[in-house]
DNA sequence: GAAACCAAATCGTCATACTTTTATGCCCAG
DNA sequence: CTGGGCATAAAAGTATGACGATTTGGTTTC
């Protein structure tokens, strides 16, 4: 998942800096002055240049240099921004962004799967289900996070479309950001829980309907106790 | 948008290469290769090839090579794999999957637009409404798919949601693809064209249901008229 | 036959030199 | 004083040779 080698290191001393907003817009990096910085080669600052140009936090030009692109041009479905933008100033409306995108895609997903999940992954689900009702119950958040992810992640899948496939990364950068930031309950929602179940048994069933309005209880009751703790 | 300099003339030749399916999963390629087959140095290549890994097209290591990565892990959102995906054999799947995605989020960024668009958005809105009847009239297909990739693009910016507003490149990705390859009636269809007037209009008095519902239909209509040129 | 070791292949990094582009400021003409 | 072109230098872009690090796979040895 994480870049290897110098130029990763590079990236994560930069993309938590542009992320956060200590590099404002506008800012001007010298290839040089980066070299020195970090003791690294050309070679290793040009690449890891490359790479958050890709992502379009930076933008490099001749005998100008490396400036921090405005925040609307930054690949914000990139994982990598994700993660460094909740770590940082707008984590809020970072998860309420992304509150929104979830909110739009993961009951049509969830329609999706009831129609096409196939019985392994239905019957992953279920257990996955019961796991959350027991992990609940012993507070043990870490491990009821892990399966929460991995609910989200198979109803995704199971949809059978690849981009609501790959948003599984995402989901889960929100769903451990608000737990890492404490921001939902301490102990998860009895509520939220029994609705998870009854996603996993609309999907066996092959409802699509009930998946569909599960899952979008779901999402919304974590959006509001996302407006209830941020205000 | 493009990427510039050599780096960018060999991702033109190796992206392409990959996204079609000729450069199949597991192919592997070596730098040096790289080097004689496009006569550039190494510092080229490498910068190539790390673009080309941070799409997760391709992972490069040691005493081994740069191997193409399975379709499964390829960075879908990003435009430029789009593009790319379009272009070649997996046309059909890529539409389809762009569509569910835009089934699940047009529809709700209209009724957030109906919400919180500026005046101004609002205004323009209406006027690429009678643009489009009118250019759908003069049978200017290149005009018309410009009017209708600003129209969708300006609900996805006033749904004030980041992350909507990102893909506005993506669905105009797909307008251009599918008129591009002839994937759409040949005259815009009244019934659409109707209905983004609909949206417009539903936008401009804040009626976010009624925005919704209209945008929905339209990219329901869009995804049946692909069903049926697929067969 | 298994474990340890060795060798080759390939990417990763560095240092340096050269090329290309372009912002900036100077100078001259109007 | 103003505007436009031209020279200069600053910065990224590219090329190249050398070396380092790692991993694979075979080979030797017990």
């Amino acid at each position: 998942m994480e870049i290897q080698g110098l130029p990763g290191r590079l990236l994560a001393e930069l993309g938590p800096a542009i992320a956060s907003g200590e590099l404002p817009e506008g800012a001007v990096l010298r290839a040089e002055e980066l070299e020195e910085r970090f003791g690294v080669s050309r070679t290793v600052v040009r690449e890891a240049v490359r790479i958050l140009e890709g992502m379009r936090l930076v933008a490099s030009r001749r005998r100008v240099g490396i400036t921090v692109q405005p925040k609307a041009d930054w690949d914000v479905f990139d994982p990598m921004v994700i993660r460094w933008r909740l770590a940082g100033a707008d984590r809020s409306a970072q998860l309420r962004s992304l509150g929104s995108l979830r909110l739009a895609v993961e009951p049509a997903a969830a329609a999706l799967a009831a129609r096409h999940a196939t019985d392994d992954e239905r019957r992953r689900l279920s257990a996955l289900a019961v796991e959350l009702t027991m992990t609940a119950r012993a507070a043990d958040l870490e491990t009821f996070l892990q399966h929460d992810i991995d609910f989200h992640a198979i109803v995704l899948r199971a949809s059978r479309n690849e981009m609501f496939a790959h948003l599984k990364d995402t989901v889960g950068a929100v769903l451990t950001g608000r737990t890492e930031y404490h921001l939902m309950p301490h102990q998860p929602e009895p509520y939220a829980i029994r609705l998870h179940r009854e996603v996993a048994e609309a999907v066996c069933a092959g409802d699509a309907e009930r998946a569909e309005q599960a899952m979008r209880t779901i999402v919304e009751g974590a959006l509001a106790e996302l407006n209830e703790q941020l205000g």
